[in-house]
DNA sequence: CTAAGGTATAGAGTAACTCTATAGTCAAGG
DNA sequence: CCTTGACTATAGAGTTACTCTATACCTTAG
C-alpha cells in the first residue's frame, strides 16, 4: 500500500463510491466522515483507504441507521463494538428481509387475484376446487354495526400483528349461509386472513369444491348476489356447507367509482 | 358487509392501519388518500373497505414509491395498470432483497474477520490452509502513484458494480513477491476481491496453504511487515509462491488512530 | 354541566439530502 | 502569459414525507 496514500479530491472520490459531492461535504460538515486532509485552498483530500469506510458506513445508513447514531457509534469505536453492532444489525436485516419477502408474496397474490378478476365472466357460475387452508377468523356479531366491526377488526390485526404480518392485504369476510336471509337487519360475519401459522390458526377449511360467482356492484347490489348465488346452487341441487366468503377483488386500487367494485362470492359446496 | 359502511374516525382508522393522525391528514391534504365522507363539523370519517387500500398505498411508499408518483398512478387507475404496477413493484422489490441478502453476507464476513483480528496474536506466525477461490484482480502498475490507483480501482469497482455487488467491503491488495524488496520507489501490485460468478473473476487460487501474519502499525509499518514474513518463509525452508496478500482487517470503522490498524498478510506456500 | 379526551387547522421543525448561486482555483492549449 | 473550461468551495433555499406544537373547537360519560 501506499506510503505516500493516494489522495482524491471530493469529486473523484464521490465518484468511486457513487455519491454526489454534496453529500460528502454534508458529512465532512457534520463530523460522520471527513477527508483526511484539506489542503490550504480549503480542497478536501480523501484517501483510497477511505471507500472501504465510506461504503460501510453508507450501507449501514441504507439499513436505516441514522446518521446520528453512526457519528456516535464512531465516537466510541472499538473492535467489540464494531462486532456488537454488526451482530445487530445482521438481525434486523434479517427482519426486513423477511418482511420484504411477505410483502411480495402479497403483491403476487393480489396480481393474480387482480387477473382472475379482470377475466372473469360475470354471468355465470363456475366450479373451483381448493386446497386445505388454515384461517384466522374474527367473529363480528353484527356486521351493520360501525363499533363493532371496529372492534373486530382490532382483534384480527393485533392477531396478525404480532405474527409479524404487517400489511396483509387480503381477507374478506366469511357469511354463515343461515344469516343470509336477514342481511338488511343486521348480520353475523367473521373477518378471515388465510395463515400459515397453524398456532395462530383457528379454523380450517377441508380441500373441497366451491361455487364462485363473480359480481360487480355496490353494498346493495352484493347482498342481492348473496341470494342469487344461494339460489342457483339450490335449483342445481348442491349440498352446501355453512359459510359464503366474501372478497372485494377490483376494488379503490384499481376501479375508480365506487359502484363498479367486483366481488367475488364462493359457498362450500359439499360431496 | 355492512350497508351503511362501519364509519372510523381518523383516529380510530390511524391506530388500525399504525400510522398517525397526521399522516391521514396530510394524505387527504395533497389528495392521495381521502375519507369517505366529512361531516359538518369538518370531522373526517374513513370506512373500513379503505383499509386495504391503504395498506397497499403505505406498502408501495415502504417500497420507495414516491407518494406523487402514487397519487398519479391513482387517477389514472385500472385494472390493467395495477397489474402492471405490481408486475414493476415486484421486480424491484426482487433486486432489493438480493441487495440486502448480499450486504447481509458482507456483513457477516465482515464480523468474522474483525472476530479474528481481535483473538490474533500479533507475534507468532501461523498457518492456514484456503479453499478455492474466484478473484477479480485489477492490475495497479505502481501503487505509490495515486492516479494509476485511482483509475484502477474506477475500473475495479466498475465491474463489480455491474455484477450488483455494490458495496464489496472485502478486498486487498495482492503484492508479488518479487516486488517486495522495491517497495519505497514504487511497486506492482493487483486489487482483488473475491467472487462467485466465473464470468467476472480473472484469477483463481488453487486451494493451498498460506503463512499468517498479523501486523499493527501505519503503512511503514506493513512495509516492514512484508519483509518480516518472507524472511521467516525463508527461514522455515517453506518453498513460497508468487503473492502476497494484504488486507486491513481492523481499519477505521474499529479503531480510532491510524497507526493502530491491524492489517493481515498472507504468503502463499507450496506444497 | 363539566372534565377528559377526541377533532380541526396552521405552522414550525426534522433528516438527509439536492439544487442553485456565487466565487475562487487549476491545468492545458495557443 | 493568458484564457478557457472544468473543477473546487460556501451559503442558503428547496425537497419529501412526515412529526410536533399551539390553539381552538366538539363530544360524551359521569
Amino acid at each position: 500500500m501506499p506510503k505516500n496514500p493516494s489522495l482524491l479530491s471530493t469529486g473523484q472520490f464521490a465518484k468511486l463510491v457513487g455519491v454526489s459531492k454534496h453529500t460528502l461535504f454534508f458529512y465532512d460538515e457534520k463530523d460522520i466522515f471527513s477527508p483526511l486532509l484539506r489542503k490550504d485552498n480549503g480542497y478536501r483530500y480523501y484517501s483510497i483507504r477511505q471507500i472501504e469506510t465510506f461504503l460501510v458506513i453508507s450501507s449501514l445508513k441504507d439499513l436505516g441507521m441514522p446518521l446520528e447514531d453512526i457519528k456516535s457509534y464512531l465516537t466510541s469505536r472499538s473492535p467489540d463494538a464494531l462486532v456488537q453492532l454488526l451482530d445487530k444489525e445482521t438481525h434486523k436485516l434479517d427482519k426486513r428481509i423477511n418482511h420484504l419477502k411477505g410483502l411480495k408474496e402479497m403483491m403476487e397474490e393480489k396480481k393474480s387475484v387482480t387477473k382472475k378478476a379482470m377475466d372473469a365472466d360475470l354471468s355465470v357460475f363456475t366450479i373451483e376446487r381448493q386446497r386445505k387452508k388454515k384461517l384466522l377468523i374474527t367473529e363480528v356479531k353484527d356486521v351493520l354495526n360501525s363499533k363493532q366491526y371496529y372492534e373486530a377488526f382490532q382483534k384480527h390485526y393485533s392477531i396478525l400483528y404480532k405474527e409479524g404480518k404487517r400489511s396483509s392485504w387480503l381477507e374478506g369476510l366469511m357469511v354463515p349461509v343461515s344469516e343470509t336471509y336477514t342481511m338488511h337487519t343486521g348480520y353475523r360475519g367473521y373477518l378471515y386472513t388465510v395463515v400459515e401459522n397453524p398456532a395462530i390458526s383457528n379454523h380450517t377449511l377441508t380441500e373441497g369444491d366451491y361455487l364462485i360467482g363473480y359480481f360487480k356492484g355496490d353494498d346493495e347490489a352484493i347482498e342481492e348476489a348473496h341470494h342469487q348465488l344461494i339460489s342457483y346452487a339450490k335449483e342445481q341441487g348442491y349440498t352446501f356447507g355453512d359459510y359464503i366468503f366474501e372478497d372485494v377483488v377490483l376494488d379503490e386500487l384499481a376501479i375508480r367509482s365506487y359502484n363498479q367494485y367486483v366481488y367475488k362470492l364462493a359457498l362450500q359446496i359439499k360431496d
